[in-house]
RNA sequence: GCCCAGAUGGUGAAAUUGGUAAACACGCUAGCUUCAGGAGCUAGUGCCGGCAACGGCUUGGGGGUUCGAGUCCCCCUCUGGGCACCA
């Protein structure tokens, strides 16, 4: 009979559910194990291959190791706010909030139809005031210690989304990475989050972490630390002084003009009247650029004289102050010494406006490039000529800080996380601003500060939360006069940062988390989730953990310890999305093969880093394997109420086909161990697929004890790749437990795994001519005379004189003859 | 421009990390079987030559190290991802 598995799949999926077969106890801390995936965004699209792709392999093995014995805590919740639905609503005018609700509540039942040992009870969603409060009480903490602070500063601004982004949030392109409209530079007061103030931390963790090391240099990139020294130049006619950041101060000799950003205080007061107009018109052309624009490496340098001039401290050069939008007022200082001779852009510059060029690091001969970056002796540096750049930058960051105009000085690219959103479906902002006190936090005991449902939500370029006048209307904390609410809502990415530790007790109300459970279940133990979260989501909880420690709530350092990316499936080579109307819906396979077989084709198309392109081809062969599987348990009925499998035989007393059989069954065993546990899904597929067509070939052969023995075990390790198919092998075999409430995981007989005979390869020159059937760990003269009695070996060594022979034990024999 | 990952049959891929390249599947071919259904079973299948034994060639291209290279080193081509004037 054919596997009735539609049938078989919603009986086990009611199952869990009612007996909640999958909630885990967080009391038991005796292995236990938290794997997470990313949580899911419940737009109203069906789930699609991605979802499955991501979801089915992680569970497996989360269900792998619960088989083992472990604890596991597998969650699942929605990342429900975002302006995916808010966009929607402005299209539809369907509020966010229920187009949101419903389309969890589909969301749900597709989940469960992929059968993943979630704990329904600890499911959360962000938009649940429950939830939000704590974004709330988080931002309340950050603003407690000076971490939360507001700026006005230009920002990434779509026009299309009517909202700030955050530096992640802009694609290469200058685009926004939504909707792909070019963003442009506008000043607004915002919030932000000092995230630079753990960047060192955030850096010097990665060492720590087991994440893939792609993931770690894209974050090491990110923060973009750098060592060099900050000095202080002093003008020719005033009394200013300009500070500089450099990374190679030991280049000070070769500084013949500064740059000032064009957005640099200091501008205005210097530029000289002549030079006035021409610096503002300047100024005028960067501001409509996007920092995207003025950052290409592919533009030609601009830039612009001030009229002032500055004094070169070592040697009292007088050097002109130009501005030039290649320099940016978010990095360092805002103001660079130009080395034309040992920076490339300098050098670019100078040549364009006939600048001098003094080369202080004398390149070696034949060098031909432009400025020279590499190592050498100073030249032209008084007192440096001679030293290499380590000993000269080492030497003039003494002499800077002996006279008391410079020091050493490390820094970083990255820059604060700008959280105001001009949204409406977020996180309200616990602001409130006041005639007389100014800017008050809402006390916690106030919190949550409730999203009201009656807003405007037209994208006007006003935050929609503006429109509703019974929300911004407050009364001031602090003195009780009218105040107004900040309109804007908090980056959803504030909500992604903790809510792994919300999981552990979503309905706790004493505090965001429980701390004791925090304790004990950080850091998570497996996360698995998409690469394109590398600097985004998964820099911010690192952030964000690291505050929650220094709060004193956890003591771990990372949220999530070791890391896993499930590569990307396209369809011809496209990401699937629903823009493109190319999503491949897995809903017809489902009703075609069955979950099992979709997550297990899933899993053995291919290694699960990569993904791959999406084809339907080769399904068939993971159904046909279940059906073999199937049909081959259902001939075994009861078999295990008739009799009892050992846990260990003497292989020596069993016959050939259960010899074969046994070895087999513990190669494989052992192979799917190791497979499974570092996520290589499509071996332990196909390790599972060799055993099947053994079981084939010898079970019939083999007596009752050692068939129970090899489905047995067959069964355990099909159930994490195909949990209802597993649960119901396992009781057509006769037991009456099930697998996933009471556990069952065999260990490997080691002494089976053995081999006796081997298979020596003898070859001549390097290629193969024969191959040897010999006792294992043979004498070497022993294969020596069995490789020379082989004919094939004999005619190609004919008449060649051996001049060396090599071998390696139990595998090569190669004979080296001309 | 810089950094990272990758390129293996008709297809998805495997290869104990320097030791039989192509496991496991899909597809294809032939045969058997069943009240042709998108079913099952058996055998074959990297390419070229040969009835066969066997031989030659083969892991994007070129060079090198080695008894031996898909794996290590150098150069090149292409593909995917990231960064992009950060002084």
């Amino acid at each position: 009979m054919r596997y009735p598995f539609a049938e078989a799949e919603l009986r086990w999926q009611k199952y869990w559910d009612d007996k909640k077969v999958h909630k885990t106890d967080l009391s038991d801390l005796e292995k236990a194990i938290y794997c997470l995936v990313m949580f899911i965004y419940p737009s109203g699209a069906k789930l699609h291959c991605g979802h499955w792709y991501n979801y089915g392999p992680t569970d497996s093995w989360a269900r792998f190791k619960k088989l083992q014995g472990y604890n596991v805590f597998e969650p699942m919740g929605y990342d429900a706010f975002g302006l995916p639905a808010e966009n929607y609503a402005i299209q539809t005018g369907i509020h966010p909030k229920d187009s949101t609700l419903t389309n969890i509540d589909d969301i749900r039942v597709q989940l469960k139809r992929m059968g993943c040992m979630y704990d329904w009870d600890a499911e959360l969603m962000t938009c649940a005031p429950e939830y939000y409060k704590w974004n709330q009480w988080l931002f309340l903490q950050l603003y407690k210690k000076g971490l939360a602070y507001r700026k006005n500063a230009p920002v990434n601004w779509c026009p299309s989304c009517n909202t700030v982004l955050a530096n992640e949030q802009v694609q290469s392109d200058g685009t926004c990475e939504r909707c792909g409209t070019p963003v442009i530079q506008k000043a607004l007061t915002q919030w932000f989050f000092k995230i630079t103030e753990y960047a060192d931390e955030l850096l010097e963790g990665l060492k720590k972490i087991d994440w893939p090391d792609k993931t770690k240099h894209m974050q090491e990139n990110w923060i973009g630390r750098s060592y060099g020294a900050e000095a202080k130049f002093k003008l020719a006619d005033h009394d200013d002084v300009i500070d500089i950041y450099t990374t190679r101060p030991d280049t000070l000799f070769g500084a013949t003009y500064m740059v000032l950003s064009p957005e640099h205080p200091l501008v205005e007061k210097i530029t000289t009247d002549e030079n006035k107009h021409a610096v503002e018109e300047y100024q005028k052309s960067v501001q409509s650029l996007s920092e995207i624009d003025r950052t290409s490496t592919a533009k030609e340098k601009t830039g612009i004289f001030t009229g002032a001039y500055a004094i070169n401290p070592v040697n009292d050069e007088k050097i002109p102050i130009w501005i030039a939008d290649y320099v940016l007022m978010t990095y360092g200082t805002g103001a660079i010494m130009a080395v034309p001779g040992q920076d490339e852009r300098d050098w670019e510059f100078a040549e364009k406006f006939d600048l001098p060029i003094i080369q202080t690091v004398q390149p070696p001969d034949g060098f031909e490039g432009k400025a020279y970056l590499g190592d050498g002796p100073a030249i032209n540096s008084s007192f440096l000529d001679g030293l290499d750049v380590t000993d000269a930058k080492a030497k003039i960051i003494n002499w800077l800080e002996d006279k008391g105009i410079g020091e050493s000085k490390v820094n970083y690219r990255l820059r604060d996380w700008l959280i105001s959103r001009q949204r409406y479906w977020g996180t309200p902002i616990p602001i409130v601003y006041c005639e007389s006190c100014g800017e008050v936090p809402v006390p916690e005991d106030q919190l949550p500060v409730e999203l009201p449902y009656d807003v405007d939500f037209k994208p006007d370029g006003g935050s929609p939360l503006a429109s509703n006048k019974e929300f911004v209307n407050t009364s001031c904390p602090t003195c009780g006069e009218p105040a107004k609410r900040d309109v804007d809502t908090m980056d959803t990415f504030v909500d992604s940062s903790w809510y792994y530790l919300r999981y552990l007790d979503p309905g706790y109300s004493e505090g965001a988390f429980n701390k004791s459970l925090g304790e004990s279940w950080t850091p998570v133990n497996m996360y698995v989730g998409g690469a394109e979260h590398a600097t985004m989501h998964l820099l911010y909880a690192r952030f964000v953990h690291k505050f929650i420690r220094d709060l004193g709530l956890v003591s771990s350092d990372e949220p999530f310890q070791k890391l896993i990316h499930q590569g990307t499936i396209t369809n011809n080579g496209v990401k699937m999305s629903k823009s493109k109307g190319n999503v491949v819906n897995p809903d017809d396979f489902i009703k075609d093969y069955g979950s099992d077989v979709f997550r297990m084709y899933l899993m053995f198309m291919g290694p699960y880093e990569l993904g791959g392109d999406w084809s339907d081809k080769g399904i068939v062969g993971v159904d046909r394997f279940v059906q073999r599987v199937y049909s081959l348990v259902e001939k075994h009925e009861g078999l295990s109420k008739n009799v009892k499998a050992k846990t260990q035989y003497d292989i020596q007393l069993l016959n050939g086909y259960e010899q074969n059989l046994y070895r087999k069954v513990n190669q494989t065993l052992s192979k799917y161990e190791v497979e499974i546990e570092h996520f290589r899904f499509n071996t332990a597929v196909a390790a599972l697929m060799e055993l099947m067509n053994e079981l084939t070939k010898d079970i019939d052969n083999s007596s009752d004890e050692l068939k129970l023995y090899a489905l047995e075990r067959l069964i355990t390790m099909l159930a994490p790749l195909a949990p209802h198919l597993g649960e119901e092998a396992w009781q057509i075999l006769g037991y009456k437990e099930t697998l996933f409430e009471n556990p069952v995981w065999f260990s490997v007989d080691e002494k089976a795994m053995v081999e006796d005979t081997v298979t020596i390869v003898v070859q001549v020159m390097g290629k193969v001519r024969a191959k040897l059937e010999l006792p294992k760990d043979s004498d070497e003269n022993i294969v020596k005379v069995a490789a020379f009695e082989n004919e094939n070996v004999k005619l190609h060594t004919e008449g060649k004189q051996v001049i060396k022979e090599i071998y390696v034990q139990n595998k090569i024999y190669n004979i080296v003859a001309k």
